[in-house]
DNA sequence: CAGTGGTCTAGACCACCGC
DNA sequence: CGGTGGTCTAGACCACTGG
C-alpha cells in the first residue's frame, strides 16, 4: 500500500548516470502533467524512497530539472513545477521613452486574424505534417497613443483553435498568460533572433513612421514545456529605440 | 609536515554555509595568483584534508567557482583555473558574407594610439582616481579587403602600459589572448550593449560606407578574473550586417 | 510545532586519463 | 596501472515556512 508511483525499482540505468535516468523519469512525468505548473511535487524523501534511491541521489536528479527551468525549489515549502514565462519580455528590446515615466507594459490591439496553411517553414517549426493550418495574427502595441511595436504572429491550429473562435477585442495585453488560461499551452523558454532592417510603407504607416525608417527585427521561436516550438513572432520597432545588453560567459 | 596551506581549521564560518566559506577562501588564493590560469588546482581529496572537511563539501565549494567560471573540471585529469575569453567574440553580433565562406577572424590594423587623460565615466569603470591616464585605440577590423568593423578601444594606463610602448603594426589580430601574453591581464567576462546609431563622416570613411549608414553600435565593457573593468570598447558595424540570437530564460 | 529543502559527513565504488 | 573527478549511500543536523 505505500509508494503510490514509483519508477526506479525494476529499471537499472542503461549507460546513464541514476539521477540522469530519474531525471528523465520525472520529466516525462511532469510534461505528461501528474502535476500542473506551479504545483508542488512531492518531497525529496518521498520521492527517494518511492524510488528506492538515496536521497542526495535524488536531490541531484531534481537539481538536473532545476537547472532545466522545470522545477522551482523554494526552500521550507517544496518543489514546484515552473508555471511559464511572465509576458512582457519583448520590452527587454527596447526603450521606449513616452514621457519620462518608466517601461510600461504597452497596450494591445488585434489588427488582423486569420486561418490560413502553413508555410513550409512553419509546419517544420511546429512539427505538423505539410499542408496543416495556422492562425496568423497582426498586433500593433502602443505606449499611451504611441504605437511602438507591430507583431505579426503564427500559432500552430489544433492547438490554438480555442483562440481562432474568440473576439480579439477581448484579449489581455499579454499573450502567454492568455494561452496558458485558455489553451493549456505553457510558454517555458524563447529564442530571438535580432537583426536590423527598413520599414516598408504599410509597417511605417502602422507605427506612424516614414516609409524606409531603420527598425529593429526580432524573429522568436517560443517553445512549450515539452520544448517544442509552439509560437513564431516577428517584431518591429524603431531601431533608435532598440537597446539590449548581453552578457559574455 | 603535511598540507602545506591550509585555511579552514580555525576559522568556523560567520553567517555563511561552510562551502561558501572555503569558495571565498579559494577565490582569494585563486585571484592572488597562488595558481596561474590554466594550472591546476590540488585535487578535490588534497584540498578537502587540507580544509579538515569532507570530500562532498569541498566538491560544493568547488562547484560553486566551476559556475562562476573561475575553474574547469577535467574528468580524469584535474580542476584548473579559467584561462580566459577566446578573442573573436566581436563576430558574434556581425554576419559578413565575404564571398561565400564561412566566418574568418577578421584582420586588424591601430589606426591611431594616443595616452590621454580618462574622462569621469572611465576613471570610475576603471576604479581609478581622477585625473589618471588611460591608452587609447583606434583599429580598423577587416575581412579580405573589406572593412567591417571600427573599433574604439580604452585601457587603464598603469595595466597596459607595456603596450604603449610597442609598435602596433606588429600586434596580434585577437586582443585578448595578447592582453594576457604581454601585461598578464585575463578577459574573463564582458557585458555588451547593443544599439543603433548611424555613422558620422569620419566613421563612414573608414568603413567605406556613406555618411549616414545605419550602423549596429556594441559598448562593451570587458572584466578581469577578480572582477575589475579593464576594458571600454565601443565597436561600429554596418547595421544590415547584424545579426544576434538570445535565448530566454 | 511538524514538514520542507539545505548542509555536511565518511565512507565506497565507478569512469576517465595518461604513462 | 595510479591518480583524477563523478556517482552513490545512509545517515545526521540546520534553516526556513506555515499553521
Amino acid at each position: 500500500m505505500p509508494h503510490a508511483t514509483l519508477t526506479a525499482t525494476d529499471t537499472p540505468p542503461p549507460g546513464q548516470s541514476r539521477y540522469g535516468w530519474l531525471a528523465g523519469a520525472l520529466r516525462s512525468r511532469i510534461l505528461q502533467g501528474e502535476w500542473a505548473p506551479g504545483d508542488a511535487i512531492p518531497p525529496e524523501a518521498v520521492l527517494a524512497k518511492g524510488c528506492g534511491v538515496a536521497l542526495g541521489t535524488m536531490r541531484q536528479a531534481l537539481s538536473l530539472l532545476v537547472s532545466e527551468g522545470l522545477l522551482e525549489r523554494r526552500h521550507g515549502k517544496g518543489t514546484f513545477v515552473t508555471s511559464g514565462l511572465g509576458g512582457a519580455s519583448m520590452m527587454r528590446f527596447f526603450r521606449f521613452r513616452t514621457s519620462g515615466e518608466l517601461q510600461a507594459t504597452p497596450r494591445s490591439r488585434i489588427l488582423n486574424m486569420q486561418v490560413r496553411l502553413a508555410s513550409e517553414d512553419e509546419a517544420d517549426s511546429f512539427g505538423l505534417p505539410a499542408g496543416s493550418s495556422v492562425l496568423a495574427l497582426e498586433r500593433l502595441r502602443s505606449v499611451g497613443e504611441q504605437p511602438c511595436l507591430l507583431e505579426s504572429i503564427v500559432l500552430p491550429l489544433p492547438l490554438f483553435a480555442a483562440l481562432a473562435d474568440s473576439d480579439t477585442r477581448h484579449w489581455d495585453d499579454l499573450l502567454y498568460p492568455m494561452f496558458q488560461r485558455v489553451c493549456g499551452v505553457v510558454i517555458h523558454r524563447a529564442q530571438d533572433q535580432l537583426s536590423f532592417t527598413q520599414l516598408n510603407a504599410a509597417q511605417a504607416q502602422q507605427l506612424e513612421l516614414p516609409p524606409g525608417h531603420p527598425c529593429a527585427r526580432v524573429h522568436r521561436q517560443a517553445f512549450d514545456l515539452a520544448n517544442q516550438c509552439v509560437e513564431l513572432r516577428i517584431t518591429l520597432g524603431d531601431a533608435f529605440s532598440f537597446e539590449y545588453t548581453a552578457q559574455v560567459r
